[in-house]
DNA sequence: AACAATATGTCAACCGGTTGATATAATATA
DNA sequence: TATATTATATCAACCGGTTGACATATTGTT
């Protein structure tokens, strides 16, 4: 403790993200800790799902030189105190602001693929599920590519809000209402793989067949689900890549050098069973 | 800083757990660290997985008073810095030593429940998996309460190692070994949810139909596996339950009072369609 | 042996929030 | 007004690993 006071240096790292209780976010901060420990860094964790107060008050004890670097991939709203402080800080799937430096998968191309996987294997009346739209985060240019390829394909796009930080019950409601609400639906693109799973489980219990009946295409692709649920086609994204990245990048933040603002890693389909 | 060095008193709390890329460790330490925010203290985590060595390296940062305290649930062989230390330590379904508090699931309630499912849906040539016998962790208790209830049917027990440090293709292969051993199974209890889930897949590819040439019971039954496999018929353990009581355990023993050495915590059936 | 060069040892100052002792100001009571 | 009581302000000491200055010891050179 008094060489942290004195070299004003802990050798910690904060990670805030949504909850580890999630596939991808599981894998992601498994990864990066890994990283961290191999070049000496402990790490801090702070779930900050559905509360951006337990955001704030995360950031204001860690600004005040606790950590010495911070990684960020949480989903809430904007907040100030990350622009007035000086602590190197990188941003996973997250738009910050111009100072700070972005690890994204490539969203545009995943939702690219997606689409075209729909697509190609005779869906029609597709539809997209994402997050809330306020929500400024590269995971956008997924729908944006959705949007996209239905319109090169002459197809009506319609997007469908199945909001992260809704507990699964919640989300089951929803995606039933949107059973109601596109009743011709044959194809959905959603946005994470837990998504996929309920869509997949309501589309079962109310008679479906996946994928005959109706298409089915998930994000993410963790370890997880492609051990519990390998029949669901999805786009993995490269969790490995994305957590070297950032850790290389946040230390040289902390060491001072400059690095690339934005940093986009390719992405792989995974092939299952529901399209 | 200043203040910590003054207090001597961190407000961290270390979690060494195998690895958060897991279902039920990722829920388990969301829930953990959602109660040690609400109690004041930020956490620390350390995954350890297949690697005693980073155990240890762990042990001995956090435990030069650089944590107030420690809630450990790794897999590994014993370490003797748990024992010379005096930081306060409480043990999540792993045995450290007669000082150290244990909070766990009733696994032996589990594993007799778990071959009761299995016995009573007809299954005769049931197998158990588990993990390294070697391993001193309540855990082993599903096995002994399967082995007792195999008994009482006159059933004979058989059990076969999958370890939980074991990649997943290494499991898979042993799995693969395990149906070639035993081809007159018909129920497998398998000792988590994720080589549960491997049973399935291998057995599907075997040309096995679930559950009516093959039965599985898992064990965990977390968040994760109920939506995306909540097909399998599993033993759930209370993680809510656990987490609270690893952390008003591990506060008191912060502030010094005394508290139970072990901790049985009831378990659940998740009725799934896999026996 | 005398001096230079190098190695080893010792120790006060430093980091900054906290704390209790001491000093000063404000208020109350006779 | 003088004294007692209470409130507020100021400040040095503390925590302990690190660091560079300085002292002392060792080794090398002529």
């Amino acid at each position: 403790m008094a060489r942290q006071l004195y070299k004003k240096e802990t050798k910690l790292v904060g990670l805030i993200f949504p909850t580890v209780d999630n596939p991808f976010f599981g894998q992601l901060v498994a990864e990066l800790e890994k990283r961290l420990f191999d070049a000496g860094f402990k790490v801090l964790i702070g779930n900050s799902m559905n509360d951006p107060e337990k955001e704030e008050t995360y950031l204001k004890e860690l600004i005040s030189n606790q950590v010495d670097g911070l990684i960020v991939g949480a989903q809430n709203k904007d907040i100030s105190e990350y622009h007035t402080s000086n602590l190197p800080v990188v941003a996973i799937d997250r738009v910050m602001n111009e100072d700070i430096p972005v690890i994204a998968s490539d969203n545009y191309m995943g939702g690219k693929l997606a689409t075209e996987l729909l697509i190609n294997s005779g869906a029609k009346h597709i539809i997209s599920t994402h997050g809330p739209i306020n929500l400024k985060t590269p995971a956008n240019r997924r729908v944006e590519a959705y949007a996209d390829v239905m319109a090169s394909y002459n197809l009506v796009p319609h997007t469908y809000i199945v909001d992260f930080s809704w507990d699964f019950e919640k989300k089951r409601q929803a995606i039933e209402a949107m059973f109601s609400k596109y009743p011709e639906m044959d194809g959905i693109f959603a946005t994470n793989d837990m998504d996929a799973a309920l869509v997949w489980q309501t589309a079962t219990k109310l008679g479906y067949n996946i994928p005959d009946d109706l298409k089915i295409v998930g994000y993410d692709g963790s370890n997880i689900t492609r051990v519990l649920l390998p029949e669901l086609t999805t786009i993995v994204q490269p969790v490995e890549l994305m957590a070297e990245r950032a850790v290389t990048t946040l230390i040289s933040r902390i060491k001072g050098d400059d690095t690339p603002l934005e940093q986009i890693i390719p992405v792989k389909v995974w092939r299952g069973e529901s399209v």
